[in-house]
DNA sequence: TACATAAAATTTGCATACAAATTACAATAA
DNA sequence: TTATTGTAATTTGTATGCAAATTTTATGTA
């Protein structure tokens, strides 16, 4: 085992730059044209779309200036529309298209499919731990 | 909780994520003057340095293109040097400097602590387990 | 109404990361 | 020895991410 792995942050961060990586791979392979980042922002799209960027970037954990990327190259793509805001000139609402809709299927069943490589060999019991520790993670990271 | 981390994925990201910010910021009340990235390859170079680009590049898990601007950096922070590899000179061996040697014990320590405040909260035996549910993620992915 | 303050989104600058291409050199085969 | 192949490191291009600054528009106050 390497030595820099004796570290749990940094074998969190390399576990991390793995998935991402296989995640980009698996992305490149569907031919759906797609990034890591931008799967994130389509993922939570499909549960509320119809919003502004700044509450978006609630629902995704990303800062706004992240995002105005993110969302650039989604709606070049033809996932998504910026709208104008009623009543504020400042705003967008982002929208899903019929594309992004069309794809909805094809884009969770390909999310399964990393998660269930990524937990390969992991009982739901520790499945169940994981997913716990990682939630203190963010809590403990967030105070 | 926020929908997008009932995704195991988008979970161990987003704690990755955090747990990076928080690093950051750790090292910048620290006045060290180095980054998260440099630190990993710190960390490593204090097990073994003076060894070429590829390498410390088997050893933090980064290509060789990453490293050429971490090294970069970091020999311009004055904590590493690339010395001309003997009979060889497409290569360099890239050795700690004595300020990163001081600083050593420092850098150990403020490792420790973000290790701490990461899993605050978490028993030994949930910390085993998570190390373990880790390792297997980064086999899965590299297979 | 005019001014100060706040908010929404974007831009800019910097730090990861990798893939693909490039440069320089080494090693092997013809 | 010359040509081919391989290797070490770097460069370039693209995608995250955030902080800080900026632009545009709202809102609240005098």
């Amino acid at each position: 085992m390497l030595q820099i792995l004796d570290s749990m942050c940094i074998l969190l961060a390399k576990s991390e730059q793995k998935h991402f990586s296989y995640t980009k791979k698996m992305l490149d392979q569907s031919g759906l044209e797609i990034s890591p980042g931008q799967l994130v922002v389509l993922y939570s799209l499909f549960t509320k779309d119809n919003i502004s960027i700044s509450e978006l970037s609630k629902n995704v954990l990303l800062d706004n200036s992240t995002l105005t990327g993110l969302i650039d190259r989604l709606e070049k793509a033809g996932f998504v529309m910026r709208i104008d805001t009623p009543n504020d000139r400042r705003s967008y609402q982002i929208i899903l298209t019929e594309k992004a809709k069309n794809h909805k299927a094809t884009i969770l069943q390909l999310m399964k499919q990393i998660e269930s490589k990524m937990l390969e060999g992991s009982s739901e019991a520790e499945i169940f731990m994981f997913r716990s520790i990682l939630q203190r993670i963010l809590i403990n990271f967030n105070s």
